[in-house]
DNA sequence: CCGGCTATTTATCGTTAGATAAATCTTACC
DNA sequence: GGTAAGATTTATCTAACGATAAATAGCCGG
């Protein structure tokens, strides 16, 4: 009857290219942790407020746009005053431990990262292997560095592969929570910053000697 | 030229409806396991040895073998013998929850059970939070206790969700050396015993008392 | 206010997914 | 060894996916 077209959502703005294209990584980010990697280039139209074949105008393909997601989330995502602050030994080891784990896990405790992170090691990303040698590198090595100072443990290659496991299973137990939290939807006890305390003190008090 | 049909396969070998509905399930799950839930049936066949619509035969849907694999890992690989290690008292603390996590990871750290475990949860099915509710009541909450009983610190509302995420990080530690090893295909180091071992004399040594 | 540039939409293509129906082969039993 | 039951395969349908091409609409300079 309408001479109208009947559309069941309003067109989408006119942006420029730039600021489609950022538009587009962000939300999609957002969309595709919620959602999984499989979901549809349709349903994504709809999050975005746009049809479907407009990210074909901004990316060659739904890979190419997945391949984006993955650089901004993995790579814009660490904050280089991580690293002086685990390795700053004007602070004693428990508050460093606690500060540099209640930034870090701000930084990547949402179900944006922690899902695409799974997300991604499922599908066998190749960044992800790259990210978790960073995380070895740059927080699981120091860790293990800090803490046989503090104890005066000597470092040898007999006991270096137990103590980066030790300092991985740090890293692990606080992760988990996220898991649980953010990928599970499972009710956790109490706030991060209690179990991030708690987690760091069994680990100062005990850490080899 | 030949008048035999061409067939990059031979014919599946005839099996009994309880038989071949079994191992459609079992190797379902190792398929599932590596390709993830969205792999398609075609390809479950050619990993099965049979043609894609004989599964239509024994399940009504996709999602109907899908549910049948998450109970078969989940509800089905839970030993009963685990419960009463854990709370054996006449053994000393440090031994048993070191056998309890020695066999219990020896069921769980397999791709298989591994990877299915985090799809599941990434999908949001239900029986995941199942599986984590249980685990917290035949887990988490036993070592809470245990540990509690051996430094004597009596549990109350205030502290024990503080308890219960130590205890939840404790197995989150080890939990994660699985996830790096069979989702991220990252090199770890050392054998899972060694990392078990160490991680479970930390919290032995320093439960807050 | 007009003309062109381009962001966005409409329409559609080819492929492949899950699923169904009918045909065929294998086994068990008399 | 013939026959009925049922396990397996061949052939095919419909829907939905990623992707492309052509049409439309909004903005900017003149």
């Amino acid at each position: 009857m309408s001479g109208a077209p009947t559309l069941l959502r309003p067109r989408a703005a006119r942006k420029s290219f730039d600021d489609r294209r950022a538009e587009i990584v962000r939300k999609a980010a957002s969309f595709f942790a919620q959602s999984g990697f499989d979901a549809t280039t349709r349903e994504l139209a709809a999050w975005l407020g746009t049809t479907q074949p407009l990210m074909y105008r901004y990316f060659p393909s739904k890979n190419a746009l997945i391949e984006e997601v993955y650089e901004a989330v993995f790579l814009q995502s660490w904050d280089t005053a991580w690293d002086a602050l685990l390795t700053d030994r004007t602070r004693p080891l428990h508050d460093r431990l606690c500060d540099f784990y209640n930034r870090y896990t701000d930084a990547i405790m949402h179900p944006e990262w922690m899902r695409i992170y799974l997300f991604a090691g499922l599908k066998g990303v190749d960044i992800t292997g790259l990210y978790i040698a960073r995380v070895e590198a740059r927080i699981i090595r120091p860790v293990m560095v800090e803490m046989c100072a503090e104890t005066g443990l000597v470092i040898t290659p007999d006991n270096e592969a137990k103590l980066l496991e030790l300092a991985w299973s740090l890293q692990g137990g606080i992760f988990y929570y996220g898991v649980r939290k953010f990928v599970y939807a499972t009710p956790v006890h109490g706030e991060k910053r209690a179990m991030i305390e708690a987690a760091v003190d069994v680990y100062v008090k005990a850490w080899p000697k």
